[in-house]
This record gives C-alpha cells, sequence and structure tokens, in this order.
DNA sequence: AGATGTGAATGAGTTCACAGCT
DNA sequence: AGCTGTGAACTCATTCACATCT
C-alpha cells in the first residue's frame, strides 16, 4: 500500500526525538556489524518500547519484513533521510561567548550533517578571532555571512535582551530554523521552526527532586 | 483545606518546567514594580494558558485569592520553595572540555541557587587550570572533591564512551541528581535523579522540518 | 513460527466551564 | 463582579493484542 509523508506540522515532538534515537541505536548496531533486528531486539538492547517503536515508524512507512524484521542498513538510510540528515546542515552561531564558543567546538567535529560554518558576535573584541574553523565577523554583517556560508540553521547564545532582536535578524538573513539558548519566550516568524533548549530550567528540574537541608 | 506536599515522583516534568517559567515570569513582574497578578495575567503578557497555571499550581496548595488573584511576592517565595530554588545548590562539573568550561562560566554567574563550585578532568593539561573561579582537579580525586565542595550536582560533560563510568563515579561521590549531556542512556541509580539534555537530538529536530534541497 | 503494522483500549495531559469564595 | 480552584470533557500519547504477511 501506497504511503504519503505526513504533513511536517502533524509529527510530535516526542515522535521526533526518539526517531533521532532510534538512528543512533541503528549505527550502533551497523558499527558492531549487525545486519538485522527488530523492535524487540532494540528494545531488549536499548529500554525501549517495542510497541512504539512501530508506531512511530508506522507514520512514515513500511520499513520492515513480517516475520523477519529491519534490515539494519535500509532503516538506516530511511530515517536519515526522514530527519533530512541525508543532507549537510550548515550553522551560524550568532553570540560568541562561552557558550557558543563551546558550541561550535562540540557541534563542529565528529557531525556528520551538522556543520558550524560561521559566527558573529557584538564585541569588537570577539571579532576577527579564530574559533573551531572559521573567523568571527561583526553581527551587522549576518545577512552577508548566512549568505556566504548558505547557513540553514542559526543558533542564538546571546544574553536575553538580545535576544529577540537576532532572532529578528536571523530570520530576515533567510534562515529556516533557529535553536535559541536564550531563556526567553521569542515571538516566532512564520516558515521559520524554533526549538528552545533552557539549561536553567533542566537545573531547576532536578532541583526539585534534592532532599530539603 | 489542609494540603499535603505531593511525592516528588508524582509531578510530571513538563508541570515542573512550567513551574520554573512562571517564577521566571513573576521575577519579572517583580523587577517592573507590579506586585498583584492574576493567572489571565500571566497568560495574556507571556502567551501562556490561564487554566494550566492554576492546575499546575494546585498540585501543590492554594496560593491566590478568589476574585482577586496571586500576590506576586508571596508567589514567587512560594514556588521558589517549591522548587528548592531558595537554598544553594553547589554544582560539580565531570569533563572539562569545551562544553563543561562553557557551562561553568555560564551557570557560575548570576544564578542565585546554582553555584558552579567544582570541575574535575582526567586530562593533566586541564588539571591545574584556572576557570570560573575554581581549579580543575584530577577526576580520580572526584570523591573527594564532591565532599570538600558539598556539590550536591553533577553536571556530566565527557565522552559518550566515559559517561556511564563518571556517573557511577558521581553517584558513589554522593552527589543526588545529575544532569547528563553525553549522548547515551545511563543506567541509573536509584535515589539519583537524572535529567539528560542532548543537544544533536535538537538540532536533528529541528532538521526535520528544513525544506528539501 | 515469528515479527510487522494497526485498530482498540488505556493512560497522561490539557482545556472547559462553573461552583465557591472575596 | 471577578478570579480562584476543580471536576468533567476532551485531546494527545502510549500500550495492548491480534490480524496479516513472509
Amino acid at each position: 500500500m501506497s504511503m504519503l509523508p505526513p504533513l511536517a506540522g502533524d509529527v510530535s515532538p516526542l515522535t521526533l526525538n526518539r526517531l533521532s534515537l532510534y538512528l543512533r541505536c541503528l549505527r550502533q548496531l551497523r558499527e558492531a556489524g549487525i545486519s538485522r533486528t527488530s523492535s524487540q531486539d532494540l528494545a531488549d538492547r536499548y529500554r525501549l518500547s517495542a510497541a512504539q517503536i512501530r508506531k512511530d515508524l508506522a507514520q512514515f512507512g513500511e520499513f520492515g519484513i513480517r516475520g523477519v524484521g529491519y534490515d539494519v542498513d535500509n532503516l538506516t538510510d530511511r530515517l536519515s533521510r526522514i530527519l533530512r540528515l541525508d543532507e549537510p546542515h550548515p550553522i551560524v552561531i550568532v553570540g560568541m561567548g562561552n557558550l557558543g564558543s563551546a558550541l561550535a567546538s562540540y557541534l563542529g567535529f565528529n557531525h556528520g550533517s551538522f556543520q558550524v560554518v560561521a559566527g558573529v558576535d557584538t564585541d569588537p573584541a570577539k571579532v576577527g578571532q579564530r574559533v573551531a574553523g572559521f573567523v568571527v565577523r561583526p553581527t551587522e554583517e549576518l545577512a552577508d555571512v548566512v549568505r556566504e556560508s548558505k547557513a540553514e540553521i542559526g543558533v542564538l547564545t546571546v544574553p536575553a535582551q538580545a535576544a529577540q532582536s537576532n532572532y529578528d535578524r536571523l530570520v530576515e538573513a533567510g534562515v529556516r530554523a533557529v535553536l535559541n539558548f536564550a531563556p526567553i519566550r521569542l515571538r516566532e516568524a512564520d516558515g521559520v521552526s524554533l526549538k528552545d533548549v533552557d539549561l536553567r530550567i533542566h537545573l531547576e528540574e532536578l532541583a526539585f527532586f534534592l532532599p530539603s537541608l
């Protein structure tokens, strides 16, 4: 039976995160030289739910063979394609402070499809510095930087009060997605996906479970 | 009517994250000199759901006055107490590479209750370096470091293959919570809460929404 | 026989709508 | 009159259980 890919908006972030996870597991199996698996096998090895794996995959098509299981290479490729990890994704970092620089080094390496290709900052002391394979440019030149580097994704690592204006600039400059580390709720532009990462909230979640004094 | 605090395990992470968010909003109101608010007022200002605010708070008690609303100072204090942000929480960082060092600087400052007080690494080149107000110590001394610094929370910023052993060490050393940045599912110890932050997964979630070539 | 793919059942989380208090 | 606090309705997500295919 034929299967249309679901509209992007119809897939829940929960499902999407699990697909990333499955892909990571599959890559490990591949490295271990294992060429066939099953939902149950994956569930056992990585403490996942077999039913959920099948349900998640079912949203995108039929990838297995009944009575047999999944071909590791094939499923890896299909998931990579679904998550668009079969194409390179150039990234620009806005705000080359501690966190921005760390992410440049951290994400710049070994991550096949994601590549940090540029970074900007308003601080003249940072402009011109060489970090993780590129030279920091002034934020004023962001539009040029995005065009020249063909950056698709912007990473926002500026202070909260500068986040909205820099987000707007990124959108204006033409990026299609933004990963925001500033602890503030941004007014979103349509057609540009946004994902917030709030390190403080994660810590506060842990603090709740700490025993009191 | 009296209200018992819910058992820690009964509160969903979603609720907890929203409580952190509400607290951040309240602090902003306080800074702006606003002393009274309501669920609707918060919802309007910060694009939240009024009903959800009330439901979230209801899990912990009654904090408002019917017909009136909430006292900003009072609710701020109550939420701070619930999230244990009324006490200091010393943090130790395991793995002082790019990300670890960045987090030390990023979290070390301006975050009232969280304070990065120590960091360890196995790399002799990093040991002895001064970062964000402390001197990096060797990972072998982790137990001593935790005891001396009274660290409650461990932040794991080591490569994936070293994560489990370092997690075990942290647990052994006596921390009560771990924030893990390594992209691997750890085998958890009881009584120690664990929160995973996976930067790659966030990027992959964004990539899915990118237009294809 | 054995594992997939899927409707049906269950559970979690959110929104609605209103009784009850100030 | 107005806003909280809350049961009931609803929506979203996960798990179950089995018909279907190799």
